[in-house]
DNA sequence: TAGGTATAGTTGTCTATACCAGTATATATA
DNA sequence: TATATATACTGGTATAGACAACTATACCTA
C-alpha cells in the first residue's frame, strides 16, 4: 500500500490510494471511510500524516469531513465540460462544433488606448496587435471578438496564425503557460456592424465577454472583447465557496 | 496579538493578523513575510500551527511559498474580491450597493417540473420552495429570480427569512457549509412581466443566469434563474487554466 | 415510556521535535 | 578572479502525543 522508502510523499500515496479507492467502488458516494485513526493504523503512519492527505482531497471537492461523525465520499458529478479556462476553439470543440474563424482586420495600434494598456500592463509606447475576427461554428457566425496582443509577446504573429487559435500560438510558441483569466459578462444589443457579421437583425440580444488573460508569471498577454449571438450561446461556469 | 484562551482557534487569529498586515501595507506585494520559525516564536506557538495558518492563506490565492526562499504577498489582492461564489447580497455588498428584496410570491409546488427535479436530484413526488423575488440595489430593481428550494431541506424557511439572504439562511440553519456552483449565463431580451418588475421597456437587454448551487456533500439545495438588467449589471469571474 | 447520562467514537486544534531538500551567501581555495 | 565549499537560512514532510468539541449509542432512572 504504502511505501516510505520512495521519494513520492506519504500524504500524495495516501490521497492516490483513496482515490482510486473511490473510483473503484470501494466507498461509494455518502459512505464515510474509515476514520483518521483507523488509516493511520492500518497505513502505519501518523494521524497527521494522514489528515494532510484528506485535507487535500476535501479542498479538490471529494471529500467532506463532519465533525464527530466521519469524512464522507462527495456527490461528485463534476461535468469536465464546464470547467476551466478554454479558448473558442476549445469551447466549440466541447460542444461538439467545429469552430472556424475569419480575420477582418489585422494592424499594428501604436496609439494604445488607456483602458487597454491598464489591462494589458502596458508602458506607454508599447505597441499592440489588433486583430477583428468572426468566429464561426458549424460554419454559422456565433461571435464577433477584438483582441489586443502586445507585440513585445507576439512578435512574430503572422496574419497566418491570427487565423487560428492564439491559445494554440501561446502553446506552440511561449515558453510559458497560459494561466488564468479574469472575464467580465455583460448582456446587451448588437450594432448595425455586429449585427452585419452575426447575421443577425440590429438590437438583437448579444453576450458580451471581455476577457484578460494571463500567463504563469501573472503577467497579462492578451485582452479580448467578444460578442456572442444571444440566442446561439450560453456561458458556462463553475465558481467555489472559499 | 494571539489569545490562547478564547475560543478562535490560534491559527485563524494568524490568518487574521496576517491579512490585516497585509492590508494595512506592513507586507506589500511581492514582500516576504517572516519565515515559519520567526512566527513561531514571535507569536509563541508551534511552526506546524504557522503553517496551518499560511496553508489556508495560500490556497486563497493570499500567498504563496517558495522553497528554500521564503513566503510572499500575492499580486493579486485586490481582485480577488471579484472572486468566487456569492449570493446577490454579497454581490451588491462588494460592489459598495445596498440591496434588498420584493417577495412577490412564495408558494410550495407539489408537482415539480422535470428540468427542476433533475437539477436538484429529488426524487418523485418531493416537493419543492418555489420564491419569486425582485432584487433591489440602493433602491433601484437590479434582478427578478425564480428559487427553487427542496422543502426537505428548508422545511423551517418563513415567508419572512424568504426576504432576507438565502445563504445567510443555510449559514445559521445548515450544518453542511455551501461549497459550489455551476452557472449558465445567457443574454436575452427582457418579457413584460420582467419588464415592469425591473422598472425597464420591453425586449430591454437582459442577463439570465442559471444556478445550481451544491453543498459539501455535493447535494444540491437551490436552483435559481436570476434576470439582471443588462445595463446595469455584469457578471465577473476568474478561471484558471488546468 | 421519556429523558438524562455515561461512554466511546469521531474530527478539530495544538505542541515539540526531527530530518529532508532547496537557496543564498560568505568563505576558502585554485 | 573564478570556482568550489561550508553553513545557515528557507519551506516540505513526518512523527507521537495531548486535549477539546461534537455525535451516536447504550444504559439507567424517574
Amino acid at each position: 500500500m504504502i511505501n516510505k522508502q520512495i521519494s513520492i510523499p506519504i500524504y500524495v500515496q495516501i490521497e492516490q490510494l483513496l482515490v482510486s479507492e473511490i473510483e473503484n467502488g470501494k466507498y461509494q458516494r455518502g459512505d464515510a471511510i474509515p476514520s483518521e485513526r483507523e488509516l493511520s493504523e492500518s497505513l502505519e503512519v501518523s494521524r497527521m500524516t494522514v489528515r494532510q492527505a484528506i485535507n487535500n482531497l476535501v479542498s479538490k471537492g471529494k471529500l467532506y469531513r463532519e465533525k464527530g461523525k466521519g469524512t464522507f465520499v462527495s456527490e461528485q458529478t463534476l461535468s469536465y465540460a464546464l470547467k476551466g479556462l478554454v479558448s473558442f476553439t476549445e469551447d466549440m470543440k466541447r460542444r461538439g462544433l467545429v469552430p472556424s474563424t475569419k480575420l477582418i482586420s489585422f494592424e499594428k495600434m501604436n496609439h494604445v488606448p488607456d483602458p487597454i494598456i491598464n489591462k494589458l500592463m502596458l508602458s506607454k509606447n508599447e505597441a499592440v496587435y489588433c486583430l477583428y475576427r468572426v468566429r464561426y461554428a458549424d460554419k454559422e457566425p456565433m461571435a464577433v471578438e477584438r483582441a489586443y496582443l502586445p507585440v513585445k509577446l507576439f512578435s512574430n504573429l503572422s496574419e497566418d496564425s491570427a487565423q487560428g487559435s492564439l491559445y494554440e500560438f501561446v502553446r506552440n510558441e511561449f515558453k510559458e503557460t497560459i494561466h488564468r483569466a479574469t472575464q467580465q459578462i455583460e448582456a446587451g444589443l448588437s450594432t448595425e456592424l455586429e449585427s452585419q457579421h452575426l447575421g443577425v437583425q440590429q438590437n438583437s440580444p448579444i453576450l458580451i465577454v471581455k476577457r484578460t488573460t494571463y500567463l504563469s508569471s501573472g503577467n497579462p498577454f492578451e485582452y479580448v472583447e467578444t460578442v456572442f449571438r444571444g440566442e446561439k450561446y450560453s456561458f458556462l461556469v463553475d465558481v467555489f465557496r472559499d
